[in-house]
RNA sequence: CGGGGCAUAGCGCAGUUUGGCAGCGCGCCUGGUUUGGGUCCAGGAGGUCGGCGGUUCAAAUCCGCCUGCCCCGACCA
């Protein structure tokens, strides 16, 4: 088995680049750092968009699409985003065989262009709030890329909402915050931690922003989405005012925020083991299999009948798919079926047929112990109950490991032995001095001060200072 | 962008040191055999050796330049 795939304790990093493009997610496009994301990959995308998109129609949201070029002089307004993004645009400098009197920026963010149509847009307190999000693609000119992780081109969806008050826009940040989790959790069956990014790690223009930050399987952090409340910041820079009631003018207070093609990363390094790919039920494009057995001429037409008709009867219930290839063993097959994490895998043959019944064998449990046999007159329930088991089941181990490699520090000795291998929660004075000579020192970050805190008070894990609050320190992606 | 590695059939690789017929395994196609955890046999197709230039009677092999990928670092959703 060791063949066909790159076990992950030999090396994850392989492991990882491995599976994308065998499980057919995703391969290398000509161009640096770009990638194709192919069917496969792209209707688990699909998925994840709409779980996400049900969740911001349901909170009021609407969809609109901006342009993918912005003047570049919309980035210079403001001074910190375009600090932090200066480094990574592609810049289109000629159009039409001629050079451009300004050069275009390829959106790297949309928070620029979106805030010169919102102060079009907002004139009076009536206006507000402006609840937009936008599906779309961005680019930023990464020095080093992976597939899902990190590309030059990578799509996502941005939130962009304008508020008459700094409560309102705060309380909009945490209700996106909550939704990502929710979404990570019920639906990707990812635990993560929400919490706020520190001063250095925030995003370039942010007030300050907001995480939800997942461990993988190798103890790495990854931030799988983010939400920025930009105070008025944006505001002051593309002058967007309203009159309020009581006519005065005033700025109106902004957010952004956004989840990305790296969430798919996120779930292959979160449930996928050495046979191959894990999907969470939920966002799997094929929840379940059916593999039918055979051994002789007769039997096949039987097992094929029976196969089809148990495939007409689930597939009101559940996105199933019937595996007919000829030429190709069931064991063969269920390996196949096991690389691209299909979550359920039902096996029909001749002894099913006689005793009425099929076997379903579960993506999550290897071998015998995670096979089960179910009654062929009950399959429209039990499939689905099995699809839950197998999504609480995926979610409790991702728990269950990040627990286990999660350590409450109280000194920097153990602090340096817990980021070698996962998370370590340890208090910290705030200041960026000590942030910055843990990352020198140990490689690990402050992923974000968790929203679940302790209270109270305690000592610096490095310089030993009053704080009063408790971070997260990871070695991140 | 700095350091290291790599680029030969769809995939994984050998051949490069010492220049001389472009090979192996898997996959693919055809026929048969097999099918409850990666069947077996026979036959077959498939390559301007990453690109450009140079040296040479002769270049996958030597030299120069370029491009891309992977790993480590700085940057980052």
């Amino acid at each position: 088995m060791a063949d066909f795939l790159t076990p992950q304790s030999e090396d994850f990093s392989r492991w990882y680049n491995e599976i994308v493009q065998k499980a057919d997610l995703a391969d290398y496009s000509p161009v640096r750092g770009c990638m194709v994301i192919k069917p496969y990959g792209y209707t688990l995308w699909e998925n994840i968009r709409e779980a996400l998109d049900r969740r911001f129609k349901a909170t009021g949201h609407v969809n609109a699409y901006f342009p993918l070029f912005i003047p570049m002089s919309f980035l210079q307004k403001e001074a910190e985003h375009v600090e932090g993004f200066a480094p990574e645009l592609a810049v289109v400098t000629h159009g039409g065989g001629e050079k451009l009197e300004e050069p275009l920026v390829v959106r790297p963010t949309s928070e620029t262009i979106i805030g010169y149509m919102y102060a079009k847009w907002i004139q009076s307190y009536r206006d507000l709030p402006v609840l937009i999000n936008q599906w779309a693609n961005v680019v930023r000119w990464e020095m080093r890329t992976r597939l899902f992780l990190r590309t030059t081109e990578f799509l996502w969806q941005e939130g962009h909402t304008a508020h008459a008050t700094r409560e309102e826009a705060l309380e909009e940040t945490m209700r996106i915050l909550d939704l990502y989790t929710d979404f990570a959790v019920n639906d990707a069956a990812i635990p993560v931690i929400p919490g706020r990014k520190s001063e250095s790690e925030k995003f370039a223009g942010a007030v300050n922003s907001y995480t939800i930050e997942a461990m993988m399987k190798d103890g790495k952090a990854l931030q799988s989405g983010t939400s920025h409340f930009l105070g008025q910041n944006f505001a002051k820079a593309f002058d967007i005012k309203f009159l309020d009631e009581n006519n005065q003018l005033q700025y109106v207070w902004t957010t952004s925020w956004g989840v990305s093609t790296r969430m798919v990363g996120a779930i292959v390094m979160t449930h996928g083991d050495d046979q191959g790919l894990v999907l969470p039920p939920r966002l799997a494009p094929t929840q379940v299999v059916i593999v039918p057995i055979w051994r002789k001429k007769k039997e096949r037409e039987a097992v094929l009948e029976a196969a089809r008709s148990l495939y007409e009867r689930l597939r009101p219930v559940v996105r199933v798919h019937l595996d007919e290839r000829e030429g190709f063993s069931p064991g063969w097959k269920f390996h196949d079926w096991e690389m691209r994490g299909v979550p359920l895998r039902l096996e029909l043959g001749p002894r099913d047929l006689a005793s009425g019944t099929v076997v379903a064998a579960r993506r999550d449990i290897p071998g015998r112990e995670g096979k089960r046999v179910l009654q062929m007159a009950e399959v429209e329930q039990a499939v689905p109950a099995l699809l839950e088991e197998v999504q609480a089941g995926i979610y409790r181990k991702a728990l269950d490991f990040r627990e286990a490699h999660t350590w409450e520090v109280e000194s920097y000795e153990a602090l340096k032995e817990a980021v070698a291998q996962g998370f370590a929660r340890a208090w910290w004075c705030g200041d960026p001095a000590c942030e910055a000579a843990i990352k020198e020192e140990t490689k690990a970050t402050i992923r974000c001060l968790p929203q679940d805190q302790p209270g109270g008070k305690g000592r610096c894990i490095y310089c030993g200072k009053e704080a009063h609050e408790v971070a997260l320190f990871g070695r991140a992606y």
